[in-house]
DNA sequence: CGATTCCGAAACTACACTGGTTACAGTTAT
DNA sequence: ATAACTGTAACCAGTGTAGTTTCGGAATCG
């Protein structure tokens, strides 16, 4: 039931913002408009992002946040361990029958295999950049996958594109 | 955080018990016992089971759960897509700018992103049989060491397009 | 038949995580 | 100093999970 919590498509929407405006700093209220949340949650997030070295973030006046390394150099995997502290996918039973065969050994083979397809799920991200994420963005504005985008630069680009 | 739900593993952990106990029908008290839970968690998730064809049941007295399908013939995936029936691992954010080209991108690009993400864990899944972890359980059972879960599976396909 | 054994499902609880919000202290440029 | 930022704590509502009790229905057996 429960996914994976929306704050990792959050963080690649922020990155890919920043990879956009890559020269100048962005502050957490423009990237809430964009993501269409509150600051502070944008803030949560930059903050994870911040302690594993993608962004570096700059209080004050004219301050925001900037990327730390290039779109090229930043996976999908990066962001998912910079805010998805969760260490396994799956979560084991707590307790089982220490008395029965199955009830004592199942928690290692199971530990195995989910940690194997945990595995297979994070080499999916790894081989993903937020450049790739960047372009794939923009060949869809190009294509026309959404009406209206060509006003739409300059509704949100109030600063220099 | 929230990882996967446990009980994908406690569905795996009764079917393993049923590849077991393959001639006879088991107890939902019995198996809550070696999974050490209550009796209604185990039927809640016999439900999701039986609902899906793995499993048969039984009520009343000499009833019981069993297997509807050989344990070689069930696999991870399969227990996977009973128990959660969720439809993605990954959640997107809902409702982004739609005045600016990331916004209004983004989650496409997401989805098809996660969208690989879970199938390679799926696959994953989908290689392994209850008939395999019963057979690792019964290894280790043998052995009494901590051996490593890897032995039938290739990589799952980690391609981006 | 009637008692026993078993499942199915509803209802209620406690707990944890998520995302949104307000509030306030700290930092920086002008 | 003031204004513009971030960082963080605190609180709230909504939601999912797992455990528990309780009741009704189905199947077996004496």
């Amino acid at each position: 039931m429960s996914a994976i919590s929306s704050r990792m498509a959050v963080a690649v929407h922020v990155l890919a913002y920043l990879a956009w405006r890559r020269d100048e700093p962005v502050t957490s209220e423009r990237m809430a408009g964009s993501v269409n949340t509150n600051a502070v949650v944008v803030r949560r997030i930059m903050g994870a992002l911040r302690n594993a070295g993608l962004v570096s973030v700059q209080p004050g006046v004219g301050g925001g946040a900037q990327l730390a390394r290039e779109p090229h150099d930043i996976t999908l995997l990066d962001v998912y361990r910079a805010v998805e502290e969760k260490e396994e996918l799956f979560a084991l039973h707590s307790q089982p029958c220490r008395h029965c065969d199955i009830g004592s050994n199942i928690r290692q083979v199971l530990q195995g295999v989910f940690c194997q397809a945990h595995h297979a799920m994070q080499g999916v991200l790894g081989q993903v950049t937020i450049a790739d994420v960047f372009r794939q963005v923009q060949q869809q504005v190009r294509g026309g996958a959404c009406a209206g985008a060509a006003d739409s630069l300059a509704a949100a680009g109030t600063q220099h594109a």
